[in-house]
DNA sequence: CATAAAAATAGACGTGTGTCTATGAGTCCG
DNA sequence: CGGACTCATAGACACACGTCTATTTTTATG
């Protein structure tokens, strides 16, 4: 594996490798049309909002959510990439043994 | 997605989640029988001996990686699950674009 | 307009991570 | 034995990361 291409899936699959971010992605998808806004994420965790919007953020510069406001409220929603990415993942068998 | 199970998805996806570690484990699968000593992988690197022993610690923490001591060499080589893990990684389409 | 609500940003703080140098442990060979 | 070689471990250091509190921005509403 050439060394641009390694750093490449690294920077993406560090990403999804932390906890929090692989359960927002989880939530998106299982929600409603897709799509959540932060205080719907931040029910679901013990942390306060900005972490949450940190999170979202990396997610975000990884390209695998995209936000959109829309009122008071943003909405947040995984990308195609970010479906596929974490479609995938949950299939690795060997990642959940 | 349960919060034990993104905490150990998350866990083994950091073993794999850096540029370093994805290229030792494609050079043990490139490699003549699957294995290669340190200082094969070493040579592929702009990197010191116990910088790559490191990784290759977390790789074997993580279940991706066995060692087994033949004389005065080292040889490493990937885990059934390692292999499964690399070949599925280097498919996602997402994490490639 | 003023206030409240939602969320992002900024900054601080402790912890984890990747790298190095220095040292120790195991093995071969003269 | 003793030296050379391979590799791991230990410790140090800078930087990145995850979290929090405080502040700012944006929007809705009385």
């Amino acid at each position: 594996m050439p060394t641009q291409e390694a750093k490449a899936l690294a920077h993406r699959l560090k990403a999804v490798a932390d906890p929090v971010r692989l359960r927002i992605l989880s939530i998106l998808l299982s929600h409603a049309e897709g799509e959540a806004c932060v205080c719907d994420i931040t029910d679901a965790f013990d942390l306060v909002g900005p972490t949450i919007s940190h999170h979202l953020r990396v997610l975000r510069e990884a390209g695998l959510v995209t936000s959109e406001r829309r009122g008071s409220w943003v909405y947040h929603r995984a990308t195609e990439d970010g479906t596929a990415l974490y479609d995938h993942l949950v299939r690795v068998p060997a990642a959940l043994t």
